[in-house]
DNA sequence: GCGTTCTCTCAGCGACCTCTTAGCTGACGA
DNA sequence: TCGTCAGCTAAGAGGTCGCTGAGAGAACGC
């Protein structure tokens, strides 16, 4: 069995390069198409097991690209993005037959996890529960522990501490977790991770037992494994 | 397959002197450029892996150049570089379709590690461990061992471990290592380098087995495998 | 609507890091 | 053996980085 390859549509050379980025990096194998015809064609012609498609796109647009691709693959998962945030953009979309819909600025995350779920094969099914350095998440009810001790942690912090645990051992920058987290494909003047690695901290941390969450300094994050 | 072929485009003759070499010093193909031009036909009638590409340049401006690169090929990676550090240039240059940015003076370090991110192919992932001397360096984890023993550097402590353990058993002189890890591109009167090596020397010795740190009188230092 | 919770910004402080200075040590040559 | 010079090191100034508490504004639930 090869690699999973997944097709990137998206003109913005920017975006095209972090999403393909962060895709190698989970080993898919990753094409990329800058225009509409040339990736509707390479989507219906060639062996391709997902189809990332910017909404906005030169030489034909991304809605109609996608109905091409309907026509000659019903079946192949096809996630959209687009700047606009807008209902009626959305609903064109899934109308058009798109399986997901992501708006940009996104975070990298999400679209790794919406890729996830519509490649999500009987092969490889996606772990529900991760475990390590004493912390134990389960992705489906959102339920925290440490040490047998129930947590309650906001939506955000609940991201940074998966981000982490999906990353253990790996020193992440500010700008990796701005990223992967938040969304923000630059890094902008802002000590929002610090914050929430000390909201974490405080959280998850035990008397003479810290979070497992190392500063390496001026270069970033670790979550400790152990 | 033959080597791998990068373009610079730099009109500053010390610049794109050190940069060559040191390219070149990694088995790369160099070709450089002097003018915008010149440069822009190059990248795109030739073969070329990667372009190195100065925001000023004589002729035409550089980030005219990306865009004519761009028009033609829309996956080449380009790693722009540039004397000011202002936030609209380096947004203004990622518009542009620049796959990467480094700001002057930069250490010739960093730029060869953005040039090899983004050459990198799934046939050919990057080495993550550094292993010589009885040292052992994971880069992503940023974990450094002496004999198993685990010892915390500072990030410039690293970045000079890091660049003796990359060329192991050559004679570096102090030029090189200010290139290399400060980013200088001259040779101050500062003894930076002698203070960092003794740093390293203390915290990687063993009794009776010292750091595999030598000094080469009046030519520089050698790290020394074994 | 109103209170609560969440997200993020800001400013201040403390710790750590970087680099300089100055004096010392040891190697080399005469 | 001595002088000179390259390199080493201790000490400290100044700067940078990261952490924290306080609080503004938005989002959410009742």
């Amino acid at each position: 069995m090869g690699a999973v390859r997944i097709l990137v549509v998206e003109d913005e050379a920017g975006i095209a390069d972090f999403v393909g980025k962060a895709l190698r990096a989970q080993g898919y194998q990753v094409d990329v198409c800058a225009d509409g015809i040339a990736g509707e064609h390479r989507a219906t012609g060639t062996d391709v097991d997902l189809v990332i498609l910017d909404r906005l796109l030169p030489g034909r647009d991304g809605v109609d690209v996608l109905r091409g691709i309907r026509a000659a693959k019903p079946a192949l998962p096809v996630i959209m993005l687009t700047a606009l945030g807008e209902v009626d953009d959305k609903v064109g979309a899934l109308d058009a037959g798109a399986t997901d819909y992501v708006t940009k600025p996104f975070a990298v995350d999400e679209l790794l996890a919406r890729v996830r779920a519509h490649l999500r094969s009987p092969a490889q099914p996606e772990a529900t529960r991760l475990s390590a350095g004493g912390i134990d998440v389960d992705l489906i009810s959102r339920d925290v522990q440490r040490d047998g001790r129930h947590v309650h942690l906001s939506a955000k912090e609940f991201e940074l501490l998966v981000h982490f645990m999906r990353h253990p051992n790996q020193v992440l920058s500010r700008a990796q977790l701005l990223n992967g987290v938040w969304g923000y494909d630059f890094e902008p003047q802002t000590n929002v991770v610090e914050v929430y690695v000390g909201y974490l901290r405080r959280k998850l941390g035990e008397p003479g037992r810290p979070a497992p969450i190392e500063t390496i300094r001026s270069a970033g994050y670790r979550f400790a494994a152990r």
